[in-house]
DNA sequence: GTGGTCTAGACCACC
DNA sequence: GTGGTCTAGACCACG
């Protein structure tokens, strides 16, 4: 995984373990990753994980039991909201954005299609 | 002005400096605010802005004249990237989060849509 | 190490990392001496430093790897590239002047001969 | 005129007028031209032209005749040093530049004669 | 310990 | 007054 220097990777962390389980690659009740073992494969230091799962443990996203490891919730309320509130900060964020340069409605969803069609076509 | 403590305070800077451009607030040519008052009303400290400013510089959207202050720059290729490279960046950064998070190219325009309504409607 | 007055000292840090790359001195892949450490030895601060070194890993010729440090780049593309302009850079100059000051090629040749005569002789 | 903003420029007028000296763009004994006339052909201040000229007039190569003007000074010694003075200057920091870099005399010779011929061959 | 960012305050070159 | 550079010293993110 490649990480942004601009932004803290804790943080980082956080999105990618919170997309991990909204794509369902980390379904409900699943285990996460031992923290030794996402360390590796992040190539990222321990404490950086702890930091990043203990934030989502306080959010309520996963649950630590003790000695045995972290899981993600099964609560589908959190689950939902979860799921929400990643789209909706991408997709807030990029109108925020191009509100600020000006540009109309119209022209927001047209540079997007524009892109996507640029990314996939 | 407010900033995101996420992300340094410079980067910020210049981005609002390249909308201020961009929405033309700062047409071709004209004088940016001296160093010294940019630092004022944006509650920074000089060397702060002066970063953002050499970036900037160094990019050839604006040209600093010893002693006499910044400008915009009149050639208008680089303004119309500047301009460009605005757009897709905060466009690619949605797309990205969006493909990571499972979402179709329909779902995504959807998404974009729905909060403009939101915030518009 | 001695510093000229007329030429900001970050760009002559530069250099002198550049040198100590193209000379060997620090090899692909090695690890820069720490900010801190070559604030230390070339009586700089620290800030001065990081200028010179951040301006280093924008070109690409270092990569900054957080917390662990900053390393020479291994990608011999740039590496070479870093040689040729600074050879280049320092002809280039030279070339200018003694054109500037009305010498024929030969006459060039010849300066730069009798120089070299003067100091290994 | 162009200025390299990383040196003073009344350093790089100083040049200037060295240059011209020497090309014999100036003769010995020929007057300069007028400090305002100066300033605005090489679109500097007037106090920078002054600060130019003094530092030659300190050296030597022009005398200051108040109330008319600043001439060319006509001794021929001080003449042929300027001359050589701005030759050895400009081969010198080549030279020490690329002993720097670990070239070899044939080498510098090389990559001058190499750089020559792709200017003017 | 290591780099990255920010602040405060100073000095210089130039207009 | 304007930008450019440097210093000193602090705090944060990360290993």
């Amino acid at each position: 995984m490649e990480f942004d220097d601009k932004v803290p990777i804790y943080l980082q962390i956080e999105d990618y373990i919170c997309q991990q389980i909204i794509t369902g690659a980390l379904a409900p009740g699943a285990q996460v990753p031992a923290v030794r073992q996402l360390a590796v494969t992040l190539t990222v230091n321990v404490n950086t994980i702890q930091r990043a799962l203990s934030a989502l443990v306080e959010a309520g996203v996963l649950v630590s039991k003790r000695g045995r490891g972290n899981f993600v919730t099964t609560d589908e309320k959190t689950l939902a909201a979860v799921r929400q509130k990643a789209i909706t900060t991408a997709v807030a964020q990029c109108y925020e954005r191009l509100v600020g340069l000006g540009l109309s409605a119209d022209a927001m969803v047209q540079a997007l299609q524009d892109y996507i069609a640029k990314m996939e076509g």
